[in-house]
DNA sequence: AGGATTAATGACTTATAGGTCAGTAAGTAT
DNA sequence: ATACTTACTGACCTATAAGTCATTAATCCT
């Protein structure tokens, strides 16, 4: 008669965990998030989550590793096969991209990489070569692609990729530290775009 | 004979421990951080740590606050004071600032900020109001020096200040989290500025 | 149904680090 | 010199939170 008081559900647990885990750290960071905190957000007991993850640090390191969004590549994919000029390519889905940023999780990862780094240089580096570097080669390809077809000239923004992101991680900054301070963080990144494709169009 | 095992130098204290924290944390960050590894560094006891700071928490604060530079208001005074063009001013001390970012303890708050900021949002205020704020206003009042000189033509950059800032931010948070993987920030700084000044300059 | 398997629990152990305080000795005044 | 003040020490206390494990019960299998 009575209900089962909990559910075996082997599969679904890890996930339910380092989602769960995610909101925590989000909240509070990761030094100052108990396991058991994470535990009760999950809706299961304190041991479990050693059966799942051997340590704080390794459910610390699938959290972040879940973040690892496969947008990036599904964005050099598209820099590949569309249609568009690559200045409307810019202005349209690499902006729209770029805004939705600051309220994404990758903000949520870029805080816990900054505050406990130090401790899992593995973890950066994972982080460099999945994220960071593919998404600067996206750019520079792009701009390269742009030269090819006559639409840009040849200039420094073909080897800084940078100065797309820029305006990006200042956003994010922004956001983590002074959401109380908001500034228009749309047309902060427009108009960096505007500066950028205005010195390059031919 | 024998030496003393002590000195007291109530003088000195709070500067030699919030100098050794700042080592330790910027090292370690502040969770990471013993209390009792700063009084080793700082060459005191535990205990003394207490008798000058009532709380970790509170030597946290005394830290950050103690590396509210004042260089931000000497900029603002320069910013006044000077015959140069304010092309060439912002060519070089301005440009100059920027590049020692990086490289100075501001960095490291940033970081710590970053870090910790969600406990303390005192502490982010101050920050913001004190150096954020000012530093932006410093830039808004020069672009707008430059237009009233007829140097500038007014556009979306006079009050968009962050595009100065910026590349500041990739690329403190850059030398934070990929030291390893260097790149060249002066060069990408002086790009940023050459981008902007094409566009306002008369 | 009943036995076997193992996902799941939660009370327990243990290490760590923030914080305290009784005692000590460096410096000062008389 | 001697008495006095107080900066300073370091052993100690204690709260917290990571990690363990004997036990329980949900599910599977025959």
């Amino acid at each position: 008669m009575s209900e089962p008081r909990y559910q075996r559900r082997k599969q679904d647990r890890p996930q339910e965990i380092t989602a769960a885990a995610f909101d925590a750290f989000a909240e509070n960071g990761y030094a100052a998030t108990r396991v058991e905190e994470v535990a009760r957000r999950a809706g299961v007991s304190k041991g479990l989550m050693y059966l799942y993850f051997k340590t704080k640090e390794e459910l610390f390191k699938a959290v972040v590793k879940s973040v690892v969004v496969r947008r990036v590549d599904a964005l050099i994919d598209t820099v590949e096969g569309t249609e568009m000029s690559s200045e409307a390519f810019i202005r349209g889905p690499v902006l729209d991209f770029m805004k939705r940023i600051p309220d994404s999780p990758v903000a949520v990862v870029i805080r816990l990489l900054i505050s406990e780094g130090q401790r899992y240089p593995d973890l950066v580096d994972y982080y460099y070569e999945n994220v960071v570097s593919r998404g600067l080669a996206a750019i520079t390809r792009l701009v390269e692609r742009g030269v090819e077809r006559g639409e840009f000239k040849p200039s420094a923004v073909t080897d800084l990729p940078h100065l797309f992101v820029a305006p990006v991680v200042l956003s994010v900054i922004w956001r983590i530290l002074f959401s109380k301070n908001s500034f228009d963080t749309d047309r902060f990144m427009e108009t960096q775009i505007n500066l950028i494709l205005t010195q390059i169009k031919t």
